[in-house]
DNA sequence: GTTTAAACATGATCTCTATCATATTAATGT
DNA sequence: ACATTAATATGATAGAGATCATGTTTAAAC
């Protein structure tokens, strides 16, 4: 939607070590970039960034890799998006006027708003964990 | 939204041909540009695509310029749209699967879908010609 | 303590979009 | 007819995001 390629891997990384929180175990990059056919290099980035921002958690080392404790297990997606594209994600104008407000709104303003927090609602009321639910029940796919 | 760069420059453009439109007037390229604060380079490009797309008309010479029909002055905005950022504009998934759908969704697909359906159907519902109207009367504005 | 497996850090390259530049074509007015 | 004005066409450049490559640090296992 107003997210960037590198956060919508993020959010398939970030579902893949919540399917690997139920059985207890770290994944490491290569692991992770496998499941969710993205490049290594790429995940390996993402991954760091998250650690970084205390979204997941990462161990150094042999028996070492990434995962999430019960309460990142829980957090709402949104975390993911602010941590990689930044807090702006949901303020951005429907066409590109930098400062578009209710004050000074550009043409589509009122309507655009109106999806734009509708999405930001979504990505706050869905955790982490919900969204793994539908992958391990079969339901859903983090690739094609 | 969705909406490239480029697109969303279209859109503004056109509503400044809608602009025109009431008093008949054609519009030179310095002149989109300057009232909607791009470069000129770039608006030249994209009414030219626009009007090899027939989403508006162009006429070559002096007291030449760029212009709208009644018809197209009527068109909603997503012909803008499909003419800049293609016809696929309103099926991308959102979390970057190249076939999410129904039968192998992303895990958010469904949320997504309903939010991506109802900005289409605000793209179809809005003419240039109604957008045009919010900035004639000054309650809209193009620029910052 | 040595080896090894993993995250961490930094920088380089690629790719796509957006922007810039130049030359060509067409139409108007004198 | 000629000069002028504006769209058209094509290609080059710049910038940002994404990807790739290499080396460094940390911690576990033996």
């Amino acid at each position: 939607m107003m997210l960037s390629l590198t956060c919508k891997t993020a959010i398939k990384a970030v579902i893949y070590l919540a399917i690997k929180f139920k059985t207890g175990e770290k994944a490491g990059i290569k692991n992770v970039a496998s499941y969710i056919n993205a490049s290594e290099h790429t995940v390996g980035k993402i991954l760091q960034s998250l650690a970084k921002e205390s979204v997941i958690n990462s161990a150094k080392g042999p028996t070492g890799g990434f995962y999430l404790t019960l309460k990142q297990n829980n957090q709402p997606i949104i975390n993911v998006i602010y941590a990689i594209d930044g807090k702006g994600s949901f303020e951005e104008c429907g066409l590109g006027l930098s400062k578009c407000s209710a004050t000074h709104p550009c043409p589509m303003h009122y309507e655009y708003k109106v999806i734009r927090d509708q999405f930001k609602t979504i990505c706050r009321d869905n955790k982490i964990s919900d969204l793994c639910e539908t992958v391990e029940d079969g339901i859903a796919y983090l690739m094609d």
